[in-house]
DNA sequence: TCGACCAATGTCAACGTTTGCGGTCATAGG
DNA sequence: CCTATGACCGCAAACGTTGACATTGGTCGA
């Protein structure tokens, strides 16, 4: 409120109100945005002189200095902007990138979403934004990113299996499109994801050092990759102790209210377990949140373990161990091969799933068991 | 791995290496995406009538419903998408909406770009992202965004005021500005932003009716919203205790690690605060964790309250006090100001700030000081 | 039997760029 | 004095849509 001027108000303060005023206060520009022909007038050159110049084209015949210099100061002084349909219209790349996630409330999937515009903006691309949650916006979601093509491609993220329309919008789209943690379903695109096995196996390994034997897994809803670590731990855990317990597998909300419903429950098994994995460092957030307010003390009575390595992950009370999922670099690989894709028509669509191996990092919030 | 095949390869996988067999898969279609002259072409009639109908233009002259169905059947078959570049041309709008934001790894921001984009697809838009985190990518953010005004409109994010060649290409576009979370030093247009003063005062009544005397701020950049929560802080404590002690007032990088260090500072300080109040919810999560790993029980020992009530704010140990930030509704008003100035070209620019109203909630960070 | 009028469709010029191809000068060489 | 030859630049056609306007082929009333 004290600020209220603060940048420059007599350059930009003077519109506003009274909208007949069109060029009294910018003097004589037309108020619309300039167009090449705006510029070609101005200078005194042909519309196609101003297109050359202002694209710097490697024309076979050159274009004198000072026509050079007139048609520049001329755009500069009217503030040119090139008009992207327009170029876009000619076969240009919009140098946009669409991102279609299922669900970008998940804080995961919101963080990926991140370094995708971070990736992208690297590479001078654009993203836009697309979810496709709920039956309603299915549509809405293609219509938009897809069928609306301002797009040079299409990065899928996350599982999107139950979105059947938009599958089939994918299928016969000729975007290229990659997608990225496609989980145990990808479609017939190039996918990039993280192996998922071989984080469960890692933190399963980590906990049977440790000299846990009864650990549970708290599951979001089993889709893509959730469902993969889900089988992981089920196919480790089979393996090492024969049988998974009842009651020690918890299908919840991808949430921390989610993970608190769990670890509730596993508390009041009777065998309840000693360590538990969770499918996600959200769920993890929740269950250690719930074990703390009934009492039961991480890591010295329950271990957690979690995964994703969420920025707060470090800084939870215990900090918790997790396994580092490398989202830099799959989205890096991921913007990569949309781009790929985008400049190269010939290459579209070659199916294949590149995996990136996640890493464990040990925190506070896994130990040995209390011996009972 | 196990599901490479999943979905149709029949169907799509045909393509990819051999690129000269263009047609050769797909039957007879002409392998780019279909125009409306090739559906006129197809059902014998002019292109025109073809867009007409395909529009299903209230055109005060009716079409036969025979032709109707043979264009219709034809775009179909064709699988015919509208080119919406070609539509943007013409004048139509891109219903795209660009969000350029100061730091999208920042997760406040992050949560309200995921906001922004319900509340854009809602009305049938879609987000464009842009972030203008440094020098360089000053220039790129505006040049993807703005100047290439693929956008209808744009909102913006955050105090942006350390970017001049941003604020400066804003000026004058011709796109509509709305300002969300401008803080302290709002740009000339349109803004909406949360009632920070009203939210510190309501904390800080909160933690003085519990009795707390020692009372410590910790503060990110003071920039845009935070700048003026620590004005109001300040002016608060000056008139309720007469001065701020030395050292209440940290100054930190918004993280979970700067709340970490910053309250290792104040629990050096000769005078340790018995409650402080945080910047952001981000910091008062490190901060609880700088207090459990020193053995600082909160909220006994210490009282912690944040501000904007994150997902997670109600799941960290202990369950954080806080205040809640209004993003649906700030996120809700920018969007609809943002649309209603993209229709109506004759209302844009008029500046404003609205405050939204915050609200405390009160868990369990906070508590009555222990007498000493 | 002829113009009027209506239904049903086609024409054509935009929108702002890019780009292949051709045109117009001046000047130098003959 | 005439004609090549560069050096510079303009013309105009695309790109895919839209919409104002023109154009058909009939049917109807006079």
């Amino acid at each position: 409120m004290e600020a209220e001027g603060g940048a420059g108000e007599g350059e930009v303060g003077g519109s506003g109100a009274d909208e007949t005023a069109k060029n009294a206060t910018t003097g004589d520009r037309p108020r619309s945005v300039p167009t090449m022909r705006d510029i070609a007038l101005v200078a005194g050159v042909s519309q196609s002189t101003v297109s050359r110049v202002l694209n710097d084209v490697p024309t076979r015949v050159p274009i004198a200095a000072e026509t050079r210099e007139r048609v520049t100061t001329a755009a500069r002084k009217l503030g040119y902007r090139p008009n992207p349909l327009a170029r876009g219209l000619r076969g240009a790349p919009t140098m946009l990138l669409g991102a279609v996630v299922r669900d970008i409330t998940d804080p995961f999937f919101a963080g990926a979403i991140e370094a995708l515009s971070v990736a992208a903006v690297n590479q001078g691309y654009n993203l836009v934004l697309g979810h496709a949650r709920g039956r309603a916006d299915e549509a809405q979601a293609l219509t938009a990113v897809l069928e609306t093509r301002h797009c040079d491609a299409i990065v899928l993220l996350g599982d999107l299996q139950d979105q059947p329309r938009l599958i089939a919008d994918l299928a016969d789209s000729l975007v290229p499109i990659v997608g990225l943690w496609q989980g145990s379903s990808p479609l017939e695109v190039p996918t990039v994801d993280v192996d998922n096995k071989a984080g469960i196996r890692a933190g399963l390994d980590h906990l049977v050092e440790l000299g846990h034997e009864r650990i549970a897994f708290v599951s979001g809803r089993p889709l893509g990759d959730i469902r993969e670590r889900q089988a992981a731990f089920t196919e480790y855990v089979v393996e090492r102790f024969g049988t998974v317990p009842d009651g020690y597998i918890q299908h919840v909300s991808n949430t921390p209210g989610g993970g608190e419903a769990a670890l509730r429950a596993l508390l009041a098994l009777p065998q309840a377990p000693t360590a538990v994995v969770t499918s996600t460092d959200t769920l993890a957030v929740g269950a250690l949140h719930a074990a703390y307010s009934r009492g039961v003390v991480v890591p010295t009575d329950l271990s957690v373990l979690g995964f994703d390595d969420i920025l707060l992950a470090s800084h939870t009370v215990p900090a918790l161990t997790t396994l580092r999922m490398p989202i830099g670099e799959i989205v890096a690989e991921g913007v990569r091969l949309a781009i790929e894709l985008a400049r190269d028509p010939s290459a579209r669509r070659r199916p294949g799933v590149r995996v990136m191996a996640p890493s464990l990092i040990v925190r506070q919030s896994t130990a040995p068991p209390s011996t009972n």
